[in-house]
DNA sequence: ACACATTGTGTATGACTGTTCACTGAAAAG
DNA sequence: CTTTTCAGTGAACAGTCATACACAATGTGT
């Protein structure tokens, strides 16, 4: 029964566990479809995911127990997306001059390549199930330790003290997720606005890493003579 | 029909349009109440609300033509809400030593004060209805403009421009937000939790202002001798 | 005192929901 | 070839939904 590789129908036709895979993705990407159509995803309804799969409502049964159960296969796609995107990342030269904008043209174009997915995130992160919601949260703090580690192996900001980094990456994820709405939002062919909102997205990281390091040096300074005022 | 006192029944029974908005916002709190129970906005039901309320269905057309216009309701009592939270921190004392501590503690007391319209702001914000999204997304831009009118008032980080400023407020906005999250999910009565919560906080927001003053000293020195790299 | 306006109720209806059950047909196994 | 397995079907169920309508109760204006 478990066998990897038919016994007596090698051929061309797709086999039963293919036929499988195949609805259950359909019915992955009819809720993320449906969701792209500004719905929620705790009112989506079993047989209207079923039906946008095209599918009967009961054959949703052979693949999740219920649409949370759906729901959860769907943030595992997600955190796979999320691990290519670091995969991307990690492929580009270690410090060249623009760097910064051009990680950010890279996560921009990412988003609208897997549009639906970060539609999911946005919504669901903050909001709906419970579970979800904790699931989603916890792909994020994984993607953002998984990127203070990038950090370290390359050497960015070494002077800053681990918890300074971890800082600096989640105040990142914050921002890159602020701007995924933005980029789902924006009206298509639109390169002004478009052009306006990397700038603005630039920006805010340069802040972020100028912030950082200034106020890594302010805690250097403090401890080296202490009874210096640390706001104004 | 349209007299602001009655004129036959001066008695202490209450008139007939405050029980209509007493009803009122007796649905209001139904749908906050049953979104604090972790549902999302769109997947609550008119009836559902009504029976929250404790009222017939049909009571609900007489104050909302749909659910919809309920949520948008509901975000101009948010609207309210941010207003009366810039109109107490403008009460607090222009530049003590710790202002950016206090500030945050003013937050964290506010969002736990106003829990509920707290996790609506969170959840809707980037989910579910369209409209809502938008309104809500339109007062926060608002909170945000009035903050950095605040700042030149007062005279905080005056040798920003006011574009700066703008974006240092929006990321200010956006780091209250997230930790408006934070607040929420916490579990009541851990205050080692909540300080390290309060302490990350604090710490952000001190590398957003950072940030902000070196960038724009940067830019100043850049502009004065064009050349210098800007990354790294 | 009387007529009107308006808030809230109860019932009804047709559509949609999640879930069950017995079933079909074809791939897989023997 | 025969048998078994199993993804997908279609009918049926009880429950909830939004909405419409006639109606009751009562505050309000004349």
């Amino acid at each position: 029964m478990v066998s990897g590789i038919s016994t007596r129908k090698r051929s061309n036709a797709v086999s039963r566990s293919e036929r499988k895979d195949l609805t259950r993705a359909n019915l992955l990407q009819a809720a993320l479809t449906l969701m792209g159509e500004g719905r929620s995803f705790t009112s989506l309804a079993l047989r209207e995911i079923a039906r946008e799969a095209g599918v009967a409502p009961t054959a949703f049964y052979r693949h999740f127990r219920n649409t949370d159960e759906l729901g959860l296969a769907l943030v595992e796609e997600v955190g796979i997306t999320l691990r290519r995107l670091l995969r991307e990342a990690r492929k580009m030269d270690v410090a060249p001059r623009d760097m910064l904008r051009r990680s950010v043209s890279v996560y921009q174009d990412y988003v609208k390549l897997n549009r639906l997915q970060f539609v999911f995130i946005s919504s669901e992160r903050s909001g709906g199930s419970r579970i979800l919601r904790l699931a989603i949260r916890n792909d994020v703090t994984h993607f953002t330790h998984e990127m203070a580690q990038d950090f370290r192996l390359r050497g960015l900001y070494a002077n800053l003290p681990t918890s300074s980094l971890q800082m600096v990456c989640s105040m990142i994820v914050m921002t890159m997720l602020a701007a995924a709405t933005d980029i789902l939002d924006l009206p298509p062919h639109q390169p002004l606005l478009e052009a306006e909102m990397s700038e603005n997205f630039v920006r805010q990281l340069k802040i972020i890493l100028f912030g950082a390091t200034r106020w890594d040096e302010d805690l250097a300074a403090l401890s080296a003579k202490p009874g210096r005022k640390d706001e104004g």
